[in-house]
RNA sequence: GGUCCCAUCGUCUAGCCUGGCCUAGGACGGUGCCCUCUCAAGGCAUAAACACGGGUUCAAAUCCCGUUGGGACCA
């Protein structure tokens, strides 16, 4: 990490002691919350948090064509479910366009903006004239202090006059001191004609109006905000501090995308995924503490500073996640894994709708099985054989049930039969048969466990038994010896 | 194409600011062994990285320059 990074990030730190923190997370509703978000979202969270600030929701939903309520629904209810609750909004900028219109008015009244009464297409053309020119294809300013009458019926957009000499330096938080040539910089929309603020637009105006000190995004930004800095300051606005956080990369390493397969949040609940196992993930995803690699919740917003994060683009890798995920479910508390479990049973047909199961039984269920599984998904699999009367065995735990096994599992029946059927109790009676039988413990417990599960894999043998109960577990041990016979 | 960002094991990262403690540490994943009624879990061990080239310095993963590669934005 670069000696400017940490002196700024010192810096900033002086800088803003007393100050409350204001920091929000503003996605668009254009499509799920995608991972990258969230990370973005966890991140301003947790240094509000942290800094016993404010962290406020906004919803850029200015882009009329391609948002929807469907995508704000999904946006609440990712939040929600990983556990980033918000101190101030939803707001919603179509809510509140006339303090955009007001602040471009503003700007035109200072002749610091003006009137654009070019169309999409004709600058799509001259852009395309500039590239085949090799030049950059920067707007003519050909409106600009125009005096003859504007066309009638033709919408205007609104543009802001961008100093072309100087530079702009961006201190950023995390990359460090980062200057701009403004000759770079166009005369950038800032009012599109059809009434709606640009990005850049409404996110200076809103950030400006709602006192955010910290805008920290994902560095895509990173090119606009000079951009945002200049209108910051021809508003007549302190501009907050920036912070641009690198992006999350597919395993490919480019731009997560939807042909990476899960890449919204809600994917991950799906696929029975423990919303604290996802946010321990994501939060290790450039920042970090020394080696530590497990954080509670608490933890996270106790430790968390921003000069801890790293400059450099992170690879989304499902297998850590995974890990983590297992990690997580080992820890849960029976009852909530339960029901959670419950659900998921249900929605696979494992149990039916109306089944009311014995908690109790539940609890032990998933305490067994809690172990071995990395997903609530598996745990469902796992489950299967307990859930019904019967089961069907599987060739090759078909394997395991041999003309030779039947005699020391009949015996096994019938000590089964007299014991009162607790985990000491069938130890007592498996024993019993190894001595009569001569057989090793693998090789009576793997038949048996063929026999009671149908599978070759499952959680200790008394612990399968004492799960299916005395019934069960005689019932299916008959039906096995009878398959023999 | 222009502008900007980035560069340590396959992956996430520590170390970089304040050069020597780095024969580069941890984690996931891999491999092997132990434990063991199967599967997990756990324990132990092991392979695996400073992109490249120049400088500065007694000394560079660490500072400077360049190259290459990747990414983002303009779109």
């Amino acid at each position: 990490m670069s000696r400017e990074i940490k002196s700024i990030t010192y810096r900033y730190l002086k800088e803003n002691e007393g100050m409350t923190v204001r920091v929000r997370f503003a996605p668009s509703p254009t499509g799920y919350l995608h991972i990258g978000g969230i990370r973005t979202a966890l991140f301003n969270w947790l240094f509000a948090r942290h800094e016993n600030g404010v962290f406020i929701l906004r919803i850029e939903d200015t882009d009329r064509e391609r948002s929807t309520p469907e995508a704000i629904t999904a946006i609440l209810d990712g939040m929600k479910w990983v556990g980033l609750d918000w101190d101030e909004g939803p707001v919603y900028q179509t809510e509140r366009l006339p303090l955009y219109t007001e602040h471009a008015e503003r700007l035109i009244g200072q002749g610091r903006a003006y009137y654009c009464y070019c169309s999409e297409e004709e600058l799509d053309v001259r852009r395309k004239e500039a590239l085949a020119r090799k030049e950059l294809p920067k707007y003519d300013r050909r409106c600009f202090g125009r005096t003859d009458p504007p066309p009638k019926g033709r919408p205007a957009a609104v543009r802001f006059v961008t100093p072309q000499t100087g530079h702009t330096v961006v201190k950023d938080l995390v990359k460090g001191r980062v200057v701009f040539e403004n000759s770079q910089l166009d005369d950038l929309v800032i009012m599109r004609s059809n009434g709606m603020p640009t990005y850049n637009f409404g996110a200076v105006v809103d950030d400006a109006a709602m006192g955010i000190t910290h805008v920290i995004r994902g560095d895509d930004h990173l090119n606009n905000t000079p951009r945002q800095i200049l209108l910051y300051e021809a508003l007549g606005y302190q501009p907050p501090c920036f912070g641009h956080l690198s992006m999350i990369l597919g395993v490919d390493k480019v731009k997560l995308s939807k042909r990476h397969g899960a890449t919204s949040v809600l994917e991950y609940q799906e696929a029975g995924y423990l919303p604290e196992a996802l946010v321990n993930y994501l939060v290790r995803l450039g920042w970090s503490f020394g080696d530590q690699e497990i954080f509670s919740l608490k933890e996270m917003v106790d430790k968390f500073t921003l000069d801890h994060i790293n400059k450099s683009a992170a690879a989304f890798n499902g297998e850590k996640l995974i890990w983590l995920n297992s990690h997580y479910i080992r820890q849960a508390d029976p009852k909530r894994l339960a029901d959670l479990l419950v659900p998921i049973l249900k929605k696979q047909t494992l149990v039916a709708e109306d089944a009311v199961l014995d908690s109790e039984w539940l609890e032990r269920l998933v305490t067994v099985l809690r172990d071995r599984s990395r997903t609530l998904l598996e745990m469902a699999e796992k489950a299967a054989p307990f859930l019904g009367a019967v089961v069907s065995i599987e060739p090759g735990a078909q394997q395991f049930l041999t003309s030779q096994i039947q005699p020391a599992l009949t015996l096994l029946y019938f000590i089964i039969e007299q014991a009162s059927f607790d985990h000491a109790d069938l130890e007592r009676g498996f024993k019993a048969v190894l001595t009569d039988t001569g057989l090793t413990m693998n090789q009576l417990a793997q038949p048996v466990r063929a026999a009671l599960t149908g599978r070759t894999i499952s959680p200790g043998i008394f612990d399968v038994m004492l799960l299916l109960g005395r019934e069960r577990t005689l019932l299916r041990l008959r039906k096995a010896i009878d398959l023999i016979g």
